[in-house]
DNA sequence: GCCAACGTTGGC
DNA sequence: GCCAACGTTGGC
């Protein structure tokens, strides 16, 4: 955002974590809370981030929870595309002052159509974010707003690097306990790659995962719903491919 | 380390 | 605007 707003990941406010904390996080494995987007520009770029990892942590760290394990290991060796979902408020609200709106086309509106992804204050978003690999696929949410739902579509391309903001006073995310040379946030790059072929409602996604609970279908496990308030979140390739699938049917 | 209070997220 | 969910803080 350009200004603004993401949606910070995590709940807490004051905040810092604490290393206990933290390590709660990381072994609770998983998931997905809540997450934002960020904001925008006071730098080169502006909005939310995300992360770099490599296979072996980010596999560790995730895995953990989320997803299948199985399917972790596999990814550390070779096919480690994993795909995304990051939430963002499309609706101007004030934190701190600030406004921290930032919808997809404020994305597209972006230079490169690309922004970091700042704001996350969440250790499970965070080391999502950590664990995100050049050119993979994220869906960009849109939450706390009339219309909740998947917009479009986005690539990370530069993966994790501390964000900037944690370090500015007079940022929304602003954690004074966090030190420029040991510190304690992340984003990553993202690049807008295109609008869904239609919105995909919230609503939508939650009938789908209903039923599948019920049928074993893909979005059975959904982290949108099974871990609310993670901002940034991991999707299965059974999910991806099912989430895009429903693109070309209608609205149910 | 437990756990109650507190603050945030985010759908409705 | 309400309020349920849930992460974090901080006393003990």
């Amino acid at each position: 955002m350009a200004r603004a707003r993401k949606r910070l990941a995590g709940a807490a406010g004051p905040g810092e974590p604490d290393p206990a904390a933290e390590r709660r996080s990381l072994s609770a494995a998983h998931s997905p809370l809540r997450m934002g987007k960020a904001l925008d520009k006071k730098g080169p770029e502006g909005k939310r981030t995300k992360t770099k990892n490599e296979c072996e942590a980010s596999a560790k760290v995730e895995n953990s929870g989320l997803q299948e394990t199985s399917e972790a290991s596999e990814d550390c060796g070779k096919n480690l595309s994993r795909y995304w979902l990051m939430k963002s408020e499309p609706e101007s609200r004030l934190e701190k002052g600030v406004d921290v709106k930032f919808s997809i086309e404020d994305l597209k509106a972006q230079p490169k159509q690309t922004t970091c992804w700042d704001g996350v204050r969440n250790y499970q978003a965070r080391n999502f974010l950590r664990a995100m690999k050049l050119e993979e696929d994220a869906f960009f949410y849109h939450s706390n707003c009339r219309k909740p739902g998947i917009a479009g579509l986005m690539k990370i391309v530069k993966e994790a690097y501390p964000d900037h903001t944690q370090f500015e006073k007079n940022s929304p995310h602003y954690d004074p306990s966090s030190k420029e040379d040991n510190p304690k946030w992340s984003m990553v790059d993202v690049q807008f790659v295109r609008m869904m072929k239609r919105f995909i409602p919230l609503a939508e996604l939650k009938t789908h995962h209903q039923a599948h609970r019920a049928t074993g279908g893909p979005l059975k496990n959904m982290v949108l719903f099974t871990r609310q308030r993670l901002s940034v979140q991991p999707l299965t390739r059974e999910e991806f491919d099912f989430i895009l699938s429903l693109e070309e049917k209608e609205p149910s």
